[in-house]
DNA sequence: CTGTTAGCGCTTTCAG
DNA sequence: CTGAAAGCGCTAACAG
């Protein structure tokens, strides 16, 4: 109800002026014992909150660290979240969490609120060019994280790609399938490109021609999704079936479920981004495990990094996938 | 790099003033459509961004809205932060997501940050009753969902947990059951003490008394909370379980997984918090659904009504939830 | 070790 | 309709 408390007030509860008051609970700057006992016990008693707004704008910038990832409701990109969130924590900036849906005009809105802002840096897992550039432009310590966007020289953090899907796509055609289907998503990013690449790279090692026709690239919530696969299904009958994200592989296990397809028996199938579900069902998934929550970690302690040095060179950390295999893969049926 | 662009450059840029500025791009006040064409296009041309910090101290509030929840990668939290997020941004303000990981301290924390970033209202599923005393204590509209902290009055959204609870143990107890576990987090929140009297009251309408020994309260997160449900299954051989939030759900599960004891066949199992994994496991799990997306949108509803007027009453919504009759439930073994 | 002073960028009276 | 002026709360020189 009454005015907040400011700093102001607690000098003049202490007998100080503002700017003893100021050195004592910032932490900066000489304060004598004394002075400093009676200011915290003041800003304690009055239950003095700092205003962050007047902070930051004295100090142009402020100890927010934006963090914008494609879908918040999925648990790849929530896992990746707290891995962030977690690093930055103990670095004492407060991390500003984000869903940009994949949509380019969401991400670039979610930039102008860092800005707005003055957040010293931000990570985020990008989908277009356009919010990257803003930022960097504006002088913005940007990471980004999954996946990187082509032409802007910045620190990024992201996985194997290539060899998680090579590894997944070698296992199907080890256990002797010869019709595997890709469902990616219809996306330019670095990620799905990654994943098509090690598809295409395990066949060649097996000196196997791709079939062109198996190779299915669905957009983001297509509400047709799962009709696509049915269709594939149909008509290009494959034995194997590699889901290059979670939501696909979803997608594609209520579709064999709903055909009332065996797995392995009657077909295989491998998902990518291991998350609690796929060893759940009945039986549990083989898939490409991503070290999601080091995925984070790494991202906020590289704008960390750059925070401290602006000037460093731009890294780029390549993180390994891992194949798990469990009861989804099989022979295929003879 | 170099200096951000402020209200002045584009001022100057234009040939106005800087309260001419102001006013154009903010929209408040009368200015010419010409000097508005002009600094609009200014504000273009140098890619102005408005610094809010300046905004906020100046109003002395900001358009941030503090959500708090007690898990971030709980699915249900999730949901609940979507639905808020959706309806605030339509308000246009802008969410910002804590985790309190269920600890008061971490809660309090983060009720500071808000402080200090002056938002105008908080939303949280209260972990204690510090940080709603601090918030209301300073004036912060605060909404309250999933559950209430007795004592201080604030408006609330909430479901009919008693409700839900008692129609989940009905179910079990007309299937013929007799002997019901209840798992309930040991907490004393009002969500995990209306699912207690729900289970109660079910029994009550029964005519049958409660056997204390198959209440199980599992602190959250508790190492052992498997071990605990193996050992309760040992010794007070239940054939129905309730499982009263989704966590005991999917560790009950487990547990009944390791033992190879079938559903229903051999024991019963009803989840709380109907998520994904339930229905995609074999056979798929009972459960009491909640409107989870909709809580969301109601307690920003609710604050967003608040902030539009301080004065009003506090309402407290109940949301019903809904007994999802699926696989894992059936009559107890003969 | 402390106080004075100036100003971060914006909005808002208040006069014109 | 516009501009001058003041001030939101804090911090960082700088002079004592």
């Amino acid at each position: 109800m009454n005015r907040p408390v400011t700093l102001a007030d607690i000098a003049r509860e202490a007998g100080t002026s503002p700017s003893t008051a100021s050195r004592a609970l910032s932490g900066h700057g000489y304060v004598s014992p004394d002075a400093r006992a009676r200011l915290l016990a003041a800003a304690e008693r009055l239950g003095y909150v700092p205003n962050a707004s007047a902070r930051t704008l004295k100090q142009r910038t402020s100890r927010i660290v934006g963090v914008a990832v494609s879908d918040l409701s999925n648990e790849f990109y929530a896992r990746l979240a707290a891995g962030v969130e977690e690093t930055l924590r103990e670095a004492r900036y407060q991390m500003l969490l984000l869903g940009d849906n994949s949509e380019t005009q969401e991400e670039v809105a979610g930039a102008r609120t860092f800005l707005a802002l003055r957040a010293p840096g931000v990570i985020l897992t990008p989908v277009g060019a356009e919010a990257v550039e803003l930022l960097v432009r504006q002088g913005v310590a940007v990471v980004e994280v999954d996946r990187r966007v082509a032409g802007v020289r910045c620190d990024a953090v992201v996985i194997d790609n290539e060899r998680g899907a090579r590894e997944a796509t070698s296992h199907l055609l080890g256990l002797g399938h010869r019709r595997i289907a890709l469902l990616v998503a219809d996306t330019d990013w670095t990620t799905d490109a990654g994943r098509l690449r090690g598809y295409v790279a395990a066949h060649e090692e097996a000196g196997m021609a791709v079939d062109e026709g198996l190779v299915l690239p669905i957009p983001f919530h297509a509400p047709d999704a799962e009709e696509r696969i049915g269709a594939l299904l149909d008509v290009e009958r494959p034995t194997g079936i590699f889901a290059a994200n979670n939501l696909l592989a979803e997608q594609a296990w209520r579709v064999l479920r709903r055909r009332r397809l065996r797995l392995p028996h009657d077909l295989s199938l491998v998902g990518f981004d291991d998350i609690p579900w796929m060893e759940m069902v009945e039986p549990p998934l083989t898939a490409v495990s991503q070290p999601t929550l080091e995925l984070g970690r790494r991202a906020a302690r590289l704008l960390l990094r750059r925070l401290d040095d602006p000037q460093r060179e731009p890294t780029v950390e390549l993180l390994q996938p891992a194949l798990i295999v469990r009861g989804s893969t099989g022979p295929p049926p003879s």
